[in-house]
DNA sequence: AGCACGCCGACT
DNA sequence: GTCGGCGTGCTC
């Protein structure tokens, strides 16, 4: 008799392990395939199969059968189904959590099915077909289906291809089923995202010596047996030819590649791009798929069709076998942090799968993390440097315009003479120029200039910000809405408005100084529809307007020869935010938005005004000089042991009732304190262990405590760590907690 | 997750 | 007396 056991896929502690049952003969079953099973009072449950086995020590009265298979293949790799383990251990999650990554949401909801198309086949030889067809001079219908087939290649026809040609034909159709002449076939059809790409695809290009000297240092690894690169390449080094050779050199050894890209670049004309220097051997994955797309796209992959994946945090799960590189490109951005649980980091994720797999890792980036390149120094990762542009273009010139001194020059407006004089000059020649402004953390709220106050949400505790676009307020962090009021509602004054820079408020101001200049702005408001982000940035790169506005979204990879000019409006807007990584992200953004300036033959200007210009951040970012930047950011965590010398865990707790989240944080930290009171080894790793109102008390009419630990990054510390996520899992359902790592949105 | 079992209040 | 409230507990 033979066995197998199973993870049902209910996300619950107490369901979290193996339930064993029994195969019928009739069913082959192997691990990593999805089975419907009998559980508890549940008539049908899903599950996935573990592993296989001959005997089993349960009472066979206990045990059950397998009713049947959901598919004819293991919907998880072995790979991924060890993956699957890895992430149970090392995110904290359950085992269900885990699996149910490694395949689309949507095959459980068994909402997606592939897509059949109908087929109308001739089932005859050719010479009978038109022996039937000679016969039939006064049937024109059905004498217009098989003429049709018969002009076909493979003497068949989409039905829907069919009408098209013919019109109705379904009465006629019935005789020639009838006589055999014809057949109807069902036959799966992928849905393509994209069209098949059939003409040349573009070449590539020849590679520099630099570029050349970096791919030869992957491809070597790549044939032994793997390694960990950090590839610190300049804005314009052309990192991402290196990575289509990378590719290009795991595809002839006959293995695979993943990209992962921050979804904010898988634009259109990315995708287009990637397509074309793969074809059909690339398959892209990001969120704006359709679910069945998804799905196609996924099987595509799983059935060993595709070679290459590019795609947003996710992708990292893609069914691919034999894999020979994986790529993270901007290795820097958050965004490969899973906010949602599992609260994974793909990078984690892709360096765990590429050493089980023998594969190469690279992490790339003109601006790496501190914590990786602190890893490149300490040698855990392979350091790969590129730190010229192709061509040679120079960098831009970048300014730092102090804003102080406008002010007291008595400029109130968001342009400092300097940028204003650029702008005149970059319009009068012909150029265009891009204005960044960092909305996030430069709050648009509300305020009274009369007696200060701001207008809040009524079930949080945080002001509200204002949405120019629909006219109202919103709570960024429970959605609810407002109108924006008349008088303040504390005074009764009528000077209350709006307050802080944003996108419209310099779109404003450039129509009040700069009249004739047509500009486009682009954020949040007006990208909200499909695929308007990209047709935004084709009217700008066809020069409908010489000034484009924009958010962070306008940092990342764009290319535009004609623009000259880029201003920052407000440097220093992220720098004050309450997050120890306030100074990296800021370096970062500044970083990468110099670098759109100057691409082409023109140089560049950069114009970075800030209210802060001597911070190191700033200086080191209007310098693109990433080593000072990181030699003092570095000094700076080291003295306020921030990570990567520590690492902090934050369990965050909420209940209606604000003294039983205070209760339960506090219950938390006497568990850790019996905890290292064990464990005393560790005990002199800890530099902060305490029980604090969260930043933000109150969030959708529930209260907020918080418990933190920091301590030392150690090997022997990540004990702590699972201790910490243990508390926060087993709590009651009055208050609740999540566990976070290196939490970096404090609120 | 879902469903049964189990022990206390107001009703045909 | 019973019908039914939803608080624990188990599911191979």
């Amino acid at each position: 008799m033979a066995y197998c056991q199973i993870i049902v896929d209910i996300s619950h502690e107490d369901v979290d392990h193996l339930f064993t049952y029994r195969i019928p003969p009739k069913l082959h079953i192997e691990p990593g395939m999805r089975v419907r099973v009998p559980f508890g009072h549940i008539k049908h449950m899903e599950g996935i199969v573990i592993n296989v086995m001959e005997t089993c020590d349960l009472t066979d009265a206990r045990i059950r059968d397998v009713e049947e298979t959901l598919e004819d293949y293991p919907i998880i790799l072995p790979n991924l189904l060890k993956l699957s383990f890895y992430i149970r251990d090392h995110v904290f999650c359950t085992m269900t959590q885990a699996l149910r990554l490694m395949y689309p949401a949507e095959m459980r909801a068994e909402r997606v099915h592939s897509k059949q198309v109908e087929i109308i086949a001739l089932s005859v030889s050719e010479a009978e077909a038109e022996q039937r067809a000679a016969l039939l001079a006064r049937a024109p219908k059905r004498l217009a289906i098989l003429t049709a087939l018969l002009g076909t290649e493979k003497k068949r026809m989409e039905s829907s291809e069919l009408k098209e040609k013919i019109g109705d034909f379904r009465p006629s159709l019935k005789p020639l089923l009838e006589d055999g002449t014809v057949t109807i076939l069902k036959e799966e059809v992928f849905r393509k995202p994209y069209t098949s790409i059939d003409e040349a695809l573009a070449p590539d290009l020849e590679l520099t010596p630099t570029q050349g000297a970096v791919l030869s240092r992957i491809n070597a690894a790549m044939d032994l047996s793997g390694n960990d690169f950090l590839l610190y390449g300049v804005t314009g080094s052309g990192k991402t030819e290196v990575f289509i050779h990378a590719i290009r050199h795991a595809i002839r050894a006959g293995k695979t590649a993943i990209v992962l890209v921050p979804e904010i670049s898988l634009t259109p004309q990315m995708v287009t791009w990637f397509r074309s220097r793969f074809g059909d051997l690339a398959a892209v994955l990001h969120s704006r798929l359709s679910s069945g797309e998804r799905y196609d796209e996924w099987r595509r992959i799983r059935r060993g069709e595709v070679k290459v994946v590019i795609g947003a945090r996710s992708a990292i799960f893609a069914p691919l076998q034999n894999i020979g590189i994986i790529i993270v490109d901007e290795e820097h951005e958050q965004s490969y942090q899973s906010e949602k649980t599992p609260q994974y980091d793909a990078r984690e994720i892709a360096e765990q799968r590429c050493h089980d797999e023998g594969a190469v890792l690279l992490l790339a980036s003109a601006t790496p993390s501190m914590r990786s390149f602190a890893r490149s120094q300490r040698g855990d990762l392979t350091l790969l440097e590129m730190p010229e542009r192709v061509n040679h273009r120079p960098l831009p010139e970048v300014s730092i315009v102090d804003m102080r001194r406008e002010l007291s020059n008595g400029n109130r407006s968001v342009f400092s003479a300097s940028l204003y004089n650029a702008l005149s000059q970059c319009i009068a020649n012909g150029k265009q120029a891009i204005l960044f402004v960092n909305r996030r953390g430069y709050s648009s709220f509300i305020s009274c200039r009369q007696c200060g106050t701001v207008i809040m949400c009524d079930h949080c505790d945080v002001s509200m910000t204002y949405h120019a676009a629909e006219n109202l307020l919103r709570c960024h962090y429970c959605g609810a809405e407002k109108p924006v009021p008349e008088t303040c509602p504390s005074c009764g004054s009528r000077h209350i408005k709006y307050f802080g820079v944003g996108t419209q408020r310099v779109e404003e101001e450039m129509h009040r100084f700069f009249p004739a200049v047509r500009t486009l702005r682009m954020d949040n408001d007006t990208t909200r529809e499909k695929d308007a982000h990209a047709l935004l940035l084709a009217r700008f790169r066809k020069g409908e307007a010489q000034v484009l506005i924009g958010t962070q979204m306008i940092a990342k990879g764009l290319d535009f020869p004609n623009v000259t000019l880029v201003g920052i409006v407000a440097a220093d807007a992220m720098l004050n935010l309450p997050d120890f990584r306030s100074s990296e992200r800021t370096f970062q953004l500044l970083t990468q938005v110099s670098g759109r300036a100057g691409r082409s033959s023109y140089p560049g200007l950069v114009f970075l005004q800030t209210y802060s210009p001597e911070h190191y951040a700033i200086q080191a970012a209007s310098r693109q000089d990433y080593r000072s930047f990181y030699e003092e950011e570095m000094q700076h965590r080291r003295r306020q042991l921030f990570p990567p010398y520590t690492v902090i865990i934050r369990n965050l707790y909420d209940a209606k009732d604000d003294e039983e989240a205070k209760q339960a944080a506090e219950s938390g930290l006497e568990q850790m304190e019996a905890y290292f009171s064990r464990a005393a080894y560790m005990k002199k790793y800890v530099t902060l262990l305490r029980v604090m109102p969260a930043p933000i008390r109150r969030i959708n009419e529930r209260m907020r405590w918080q418990l933190i630990l920091k301590i030392v990054d150690q090997p022997q510390t990540a004990d702590a760590v699972r201790k910490m996520s243990d508390i926060a899992l087993c709590m009651n359902d009055k208050v609740r907690c999540v566990c976070q790592i290196n939490p970096s949105n404090l609120g």
